[in-house]
DNA sequence: CGAAACAAAAGTGTATACACTTTACACCAT
DNA sequence: ATGGTGTAAAGTGTATACACTTTTGTTTCG
């Protein structure tokens, strides 16, 4: 069971909504998509009903999906739990970090610079959600790892529109810190800086903004 | 989208497999299940893709869906994110706790001991899950309580399968000091109680049970 | 004009059909 | 007996069909 026909759709769409090219709100027809990836509902209705478990999409009975728009309740309480977690990850991070590790951390800091450089607004949102999912893979914790990834997702859905290019290079300047405090491995220094990073992204985040309807098509073109 | 038939498949499953009545590594069989739930094979899809995604099922590509059977490593991984979030939790749930909420959660733990008193193993299992959702519930998150739900059914299909009477009892007198704790506001003995209380109920898993597979219909039965 | 009522179009929800893969088993050769 | 081979049965993967619901647009009446 399970192809990855499905999944190619699942990435393609989660994709297109981190990256703000579906907008909250938008309706997901099932025949569109389905002309679109040149398969059958079938196939799109797999990959939307795994969207709505990661909370991207927003099913509603009979009348079809639609681009999750994230209240600002629930936008908090996401960074209230992230919180935790990265809190105790970067803890142990700290605990068993080698070389190897920090040089890895080092080398995607540099990926985020370059990004955030040549004004490539998606892939800087990417990166710098990758950071993170980064450090809970370099955690050993596959578990948490996977978790992370969701809840960063769902993150990027809500902030990206937000993100200006200064808040991007605030936030790289941020990880550049955490991976120094990691380094040296100062565990409360470094756990102290995740957390401040965490509120001051949430921070960031201005939820009276509109948010304009889009089409599939021109979306994911 | 999205009907309540599938929830309901995925539900009686869910329950199957955390009671174990499903032992880990059965066969689900589309066409079998299908046929218990009156079903089309479609309905029973998309619970066995959402119940992959709560990762209680396994599919293997042109093979079919089997009942997860978690391994040792990833039961650990699975507790230590337990520990992230609960420790956490119960802190937050101390710095609103209200007279109202400690009330619920008394009135839980009188229900765990009725369920223990009775022999009610599948029962007394659930219920001992359950208190640490209600705590997530109470503590005002609702992104963590749906986060700590899966997970703690991810401990379920890993431990039910040891846990005797006594250890669920000793489980039940844990969360009774636990609660004390939290009438009493004292958020770093309530943290520690309930790190302790996680770590005790890891100490009891024993990785080296065999478990036989179960046909579908005496288990669904 | 504006609102209610109806009809057509579009879209979702479930079942079924069919191609393709895996599994099971009998048959043959060694 | 044993091991390999081929064929049938069973099972999964995807597409399609069809009933039912929502949406949309039009007509009619106030």
């Amino acid at each position: 069971m399970e192809s990855s026909s499905t999944q190619l759709i699942v990435q393609a769409l989660t994709k297109a909504i981190v990256e703000h090219r579906l907008h909250p709100g938008s309706k997901l027809a099932e025949q569109k998509l389905a002309d679109h990836f040149g398969v059958s509902r079938t196939l799109v209705r797999q990959a939307l009903l795994q969207l709505s478990q990661h909370q991207l999409v927003r099913l509603e009975p009979a009348r079809g999906a639609f681009v999750s728009a994230p209240s600002a309740v629930e936008a908090r309480q996401v960074f209230a739990v992230r919180r935790m977690l990265e809190s105790e990850m970067t803890r142990a991070f700290v605990r068993q970090a080698t070389p190897a590790k920090i040089r890895a951390l080092r080398e995607h800091l540099a990926q985020e610079k370059r990004a955030i450089d040549s004004e490539d607004a998606p892939g800087r949102t990417e990166l710098l959600g990758d950071f993170h999912v980064r450090l809970a893979e370099l955690s050993g914790n596959d578990v948490l790892a996977q978790l992370l990834s969701q809840l960063i997702s769902r993150c990027a859905l809500i902030t990206l529109m937000y993100q200006t290019r200064s808040a991007a290079e605030h936030s790289n300047d941020e990880h550049v810190d955490i991976v120094r405090a990691l380094a040296a491995r100062d565990e409360t220094l470094a756990v102290r800086l995740m957390n401040e990073h965490l509120l001051h992204v949430e921070e960031n985040l201005a939820f009276d903004r509109k948010v304009p309807s889009n089409d599939i098509s021109t979306a994911l073109s």
